[in-house]
RNA sequence: CGGGGCAUGGCUCAGUUUGGUAGAGCACCUGGCUUGGGACCAGGGGGUCGCAGGUUCGAAUCCUGCUGCUCCGACCA
């Protein structure tokens, strides 16, 4: 390919819209452009990464016993109202009607897809273990897409199914698929991580997220500094802390005018934070108040607290709902709230002794409350929030966070949407049962953000060798010397034909357009030609990563350069 | 959804307060000159100032409505 042939339009300013650091530079660098608000359009350079990232997923899958297949965008509204989720995924769903006023949505997803596929074909166990993957386009009607492709509206995903006859079964494809997830990243060239996460919405068994660790990543992740123990925040657990024991004194009101957080609390009291108990009320997706207690210096961890009770959504309560129930906004303790109303209370709080809590009246809080003691029809459980330094749920020792980019996902599903859909077969006794299923979903259009995230600096991209746009750039200094250009033609073809996949900046341009436009880009080579090359017979090599450049000669820089593109 | 902000040539922005015939830089075209880190000189093309109303002799500028984009808001109990 040459420079002059490729339509890579790059930008010396950063458009005003972008965000971060991927979306910045991939805008500069002439690889997308947005068509609407979490929609954009992918250009060569784009496709280019795009498509090498999916040869990888796809030579993975098949390895691992995937097949492809490519399911519809448009999807009829019938199996999701089967499965029941027409009504449960709500506005994120992008809907629209046909001609004759038929309802339909474009697929946020493909699990009703998949199973009524699977449904009307398989029968017997014989059949199965079965896996059937797509690479393609999925919609999602999000609030508010930001940063890029991180979080787009209309994004690329691979999506694998499996299906299996029994829960053994299914565990073997999830490792299958864990493992190939695992060799993918890897092959990427990205630092990541597997960990533990929460199934979310999607429902069913176990899951890990792969992510890939990026400080500008919306998810926190924490692993541990002695075992192997890696969860997401939400996911992660926690033990309760018992505090050291104490003689239960008598609950004692004290007047705390105005001080409705809980750091004024323990300030003006002079209580550590640790003997403080916080409050937050939520309500559900029914506008039912539910409402949470950790400890002072704890955060409320919602993922737990949903699953927990079972919400489907949780929002912050407003005042109103709250007094409904009996609360004083800003002063609330499980004491005195209206009877059945929910409350949830974090494990480590009803091992406190003598703590400060709210009152439930205006201005006023409780001191010397004793959980044990004074909650009663309170549910006790783990809903805190991780943090850094809290001890490992395996082994004790601290975690640390981290931040980072989810960009696959795996999940047992087992037969939620086999029995929703009817999608059964018989199996060795001619005994009918559903299928056993999985999914597996890897980002790939985030991914390429997420490789971005990961590798750049003040100057551009810096791709990893296997998922850049080109390997390699030839760069005359000056297209308009014959020799130079004859040079680098010579260059270019050689490492065609030893199948690097190479550049031509062919362009009449200024040396230091092209050098500028190489490093934002970010092909991990750089080959100059300029008048050196031409008079002494010297070729640079410079590494886009390290900014270190070599010198060979015409004899043997074809296979240093093999050498060197195997280490990037 | 609630609250801000913005909308002027392909991009980044000025001009709006105080109405008076639309600007700069970059990009683009032509010529010259230049070619190892985003040159320079000269000439040139390109804008219904988001849309629709209104006020006015006159509106990018003031008023009303709409649309789009964008940022913030989900641990405050």
């Amino acid at each position: 390919m040459r420079t002059t042939q490729l339509y890579a339009p790059t930008l010396r300013e950063t458009p005003a819209e972008a965000e971060v650091v991927s979306q910045k530079l991939m805008l500069r660098a002439g690889m997308i452009r947005k068509a609407a608000g979490g929609i954009y359009t992918y250009l060569p350079l784009a496709w280019r990464t795009l498509k090498k990232i999916e040869q990888i997923i796809r030579e993975e899958m098949d390895e691992a016993g995937g097949q492809e297949i490519s399911m519809p965008i448009v999807q009829p509204s019938e199996l999701w109202k089967e499965t029941g989720r027409w009504a449960v995924y709500g506005e994120e769903m992008f809907r629209l009607k046909d001609r004759h006023d038929r309802e339909f949505c474009l697929g946020p997803t493909h699990e009703e897809m998949v199973t009524s596929l699977v449904r009307d074909e398989v029968r017997s166990y014989k059949q199965l273990p079965l896996m059937l993957y797509q690479i393609q386009n999925k919609y999602r009607d999000e609030i508010r897409p930001r940063f890029g492709l991180m979080r787009g509206r209309e994004f690329i995903m691979q999506d694998l199914y499996s299906f299996d006859k029994d829960e053994a079964g299914l565990n073997v494809s999830y490792q299958k698929m864990y493992d190939a997830y695992s060799r993918i990243f890897t092959r990427c060239g990205l630092q990541f991580r597997p960990v533990e996460a929460d199934n979310g919405a999607i429902g069913g068994g176990h899951s890990h997220e792969f992510t890939v660790l990026a400080d500008a990543g919306e998810s926190n992740i924490v692993y541990c500094t002695a075992c192997d123990y890696a969860a997401s925040d939400e996911k992660a657990e926690l033990k309760p802390v018992e505090a050291a024991a104490e003689e239960m004194q008598p609950l004692e009101t004290i007047a705390t005018p105005g001080m409705k957080t809980i750091e004024l609390v323990a300030e003006s009291l002079h209580v550590p934070f640790e003997k403080t108990i916080k409050a937050v009320a939520f309500q559900n997706e029914k506008d039912e108040v539910v409402l949470a207690f950790v400890r002072g210096d704890h955060d409320v961890n919602e993922v737990k607290l949903q699953n927990l009770t079972g919400a489907l959504t949780l929002r912050m309560a407003d005042d109103a709902a709250i007094q409904a129930v009996g609360g004083v906004p800003g002063f609330m303790s499980p004491i005195g709230i209206k009877k059945g109303t929910q409350i949830v209370v974090d494990a480590t709080v009803m091992g406190m002794y003598n703590a400060v809590a709210g009152a439930n009246a205006m201005d006023a809080h409780y001191k010397n409350v004793n959980p044990k003691r004074d909650f009663i029809e309170v549910t006790a459980a783990d809903i805190r929030l991780i943090k850094d330094g809290d001890p490992c749920p395996h082994c004790g020792a601290p975690v640390k966070m981290t931040r980072g980019i989810e960009a696959g996902q795996v999940f047992t599903l087992g037969t939620k949407y086999t029995e929703a859909l009817h999608a059964t077969f018989l199996d060795e006794n001619g005994k009918e049962k559903p299928l056993v299923m999985g999914c597996y979903g890897i980002g790939v259009s985030r991914t390429m953000a997420a490789a971005i995230e990961q590798n750049n600096d003040e100057q551009g991209i810096i791709w990893p060798r296997a998922i850049a746009p080109f390997e390699v750039v030839v760069v005359p200094v000056n297209a308009k010397v014959p020799e130079q250009l004859a040079l680098a033609e010579t260059i270019y073809a050689a490492l065609k034909g030893a199948g690097v996949d190479v550049l031509l900046d062919d362009r009449k341009e200024r040396a230091g357009v092209k050098f500028k436009d190489a490093d934002l880009i970010g092909y991990p080579v750089r080959i100059t030609v300029g008048p050196k090359a031409v008079e002494e017979n010297i070729i640079e090599v410079r590494t886009r990563r390290t900014g270190n450049t070599q010198n060979f000669t015409p004899d043997d820089y074809l296979d240093e350069v093999l050498a060197l593109l195997k280490t990037l």
